[in-house]
DNA sequence: AAATATCATGTAAGCGCTTACATCCTGCCC
DNA sequence: GGGCAGGATGTAAGCGCTTACATGATATTT
């Protein structure tokens, strides 16, 4: 039987060695003569001892982990970015301490602060609208972070992501081209959500750019649900707008989008385009397949995983801007534009 | 501008108190005086002052946190579950510490460890089946666990979650009720995986009991990827196999399995009737929507934080076990047996 | 061989907090 | 008015660990 959490000083006592040399044999094994070092793991094995992580940071002023807060965990794309941001910080002897905010800058913030109670060496969040105090914290406690899914030359901030303005322009100029003029959009909330801002600001812009206005009646703001997306889409074909395509903020609103459609009988993509947003590993297992735009999901967990390690280890407080292609998966949903 | 992180104790000076009384305020605010404590609590604003959660841990023998494992966070149903155990979590001021697995007891037991040393109060993880060591280190350091997502009369451990057995047996019971006979399988990896082994086992034990062996080869076991399980419909099909209807261990492999059947134009559900597990969102946004086992997420995350958080807060070490309903979700992509 | 550099280990001072206990003050009873 | 209960606050001892520094042993230099 195993004794009741034994302590490092219990294993420097077993071992018949001072605490600071099983402290050595944990963080610095090199520090410390082979013989010793075997007989100290051993007896560390033998106790089952495991370091008392509230001790070691409260003496070492280091937690080894990073906290990520997340819109959602109910989301494909986010996971798979986390996914990829672990796999780098777990390689490192780093944890992952996931949040999420329910896309309220006021959760965010309260999940900030309590990270930070917690204790962590560094933060990754997503987009760069965020209430002003969780800056206002993170540099009060020197905390490196990285803001992901975003690109901004002139952020003060570290970024790791794409430009979703960019993105968004790309959206319709392929629309364009394939002859689309009346497009409509179903967009996320676009409240403290900025990604969707600059995805629709893109789309503006472009379309503005080749004489096209985006009629506001065209424009819905839903919840990312595909519910809430159905409605949309049967909304505004009750409306009787001839729109011929349709933007939507993310895949998973394209999918009530589609499934709408099916409904009503509207042919896709005969009759209408419809186009995502995040190449989720889905849009290519249904049918029609969806036209998306592939968003590096994985790229930016790797990489930030490597920058906010960095920082931490060489104590580094550089910025770093890193814009990544977001390129256009181009498949059935979407086609060329026909008069009927 | 903010002093850097001020701790109890300049904040004890600043108000004019002892550390005894700020931590109080914090803590037992009940125990000073009103005056006393708004003063107190106006200087905590005025400096930021934030508790320093690693030292609040080391001398209260408490984190306020708890641990999650569950096998991947690419999976929107565990998704789901761990979203409300994390809500229920917050509501009573606990966080919650999230990792994965990889469907792996190493890393699993790998993470546990992890865990403990950074310090959690109780645990969750998913199914029944863990590395011995995994047992062993919570209950040497008295830390209140529940297995999720399966549900065992017998276990010695705390489990909420539903029958996985009995859950086959029902989707089995159905096919053969739609006059289905040869019936194939597409399940997750099974090494490792209580839950996908008892889906089978349901699924075998009604089959046999209705007189209907399952073949062998009429069994596929691949990764839980839409790619893999396109690849194991088309192979099933390839080797000339006239089963009527395919059984998936969840709706990922399903999706899969529906897209590989439309690419070999295999029309489901007259030709192929396809039935997955999880009920997805998305399931019924597709065409055809999908027939599924709903699983019960959202009830086993909201049980599972009031469970342990009562078992923290009360130093309760009761063990419990729900058994939450799985109900089948008859959609359009099964149908009744129709020769051909 | 003495002096010095180098390495291995031990000693002990905190890290920032909580809490048992001591102290002090008020008010109440007889 | 003395004694005492009970509440409010302060004092100080750790919680389990890391690490600067001290010490002692061994190797290297002259």
């Amino acid at each position: 039987m195993l004794k009741i959490k034994p302590t490092l000083q219990d294993v420097a006592a077993a071992a018949g060695v001072s605490t600071a040399t099983v402290s050595r044999c944990i963080n610095h094994p090199t520090k410390v003569k082979d013989e010793l070092r075997n007989k100290v793991e051993q007896v560390i094995n033998v106790l089952g001892y495991a370091p008392h992580g509230a001790a070691r940071a409260l003496a070492s002023k280091r937690t080894d982990s990073i906290g990520a807060i997340i819109p959602t965990i109910d989301n494909g794309i986010f996971a798979k970015g986390i996914h990829y941001l672990q796999r780098g910080l777990t390689a490192a002897n780093f944890t992952l301490l996931l949040a999420s905010s329910n896309y309220s800058p006021d959760e965010e913030l309260q999940e900030v602060k309590s990270m930070i109670s917690r204790g962590i060496d560094a933060m990754a969040l997503i987009g760069e609208d965020h209430h002003p105090k969780v800056y206002e914290l993170l540099s009060q406690h020197q905390i490196p972070l990285v803001n992901l899914w975003t690109y901004n030359e002139h952020s003060v901030h570290s970024c790791i992501g794409f430009d979703n303005r960019f993105a968004g322009r790309k959206v319709a100029e392929y629309l364009v081209a394939m002859g689309h003029r009346k497009i409509a959009i179903i967009s996320g909330i676009q409240a403290n959500n900025d990604r969707a801002i600059q995805r629709i600001i893109g789309v503006r812009e472009y379309l503005g750019e080749q004489g096209l206005l985006v009629e506001p009646e065209l424009v819905r703001e839903c919840s990312y649900s595909i519910g809430q997306a159905q409605l949309a889409l049967s909304d505004l074909m009750v409306a009787g707008h001839n729109f011929s395509a349709v933007i939507c903020g993310n895949d998973i609103l394209a999918f009530g989008a589609l499934s709408a459609a099916r409904q009503l009988n509207i042919s896709v993509p005969e009759t209408l385009s419809i186009i995502g947003f995040d190449n989720l590993d889905i849009t290519t297992a249904i049918s029609p397949s969806l036209t998306t735009i592939n968003v590096p999901a994985k790229q930016m967990g790797q990489l930030a995983a490597s920058y906010l390690i960095n920082s931490i280890k060489n104590n580094a407080r550089d910025i770093v801007r890193i814009n990544l292609p977001a390129e256009l998966a181009i498949r059935e949903s979407t086609g060329p534009f026909k008069a009927n």
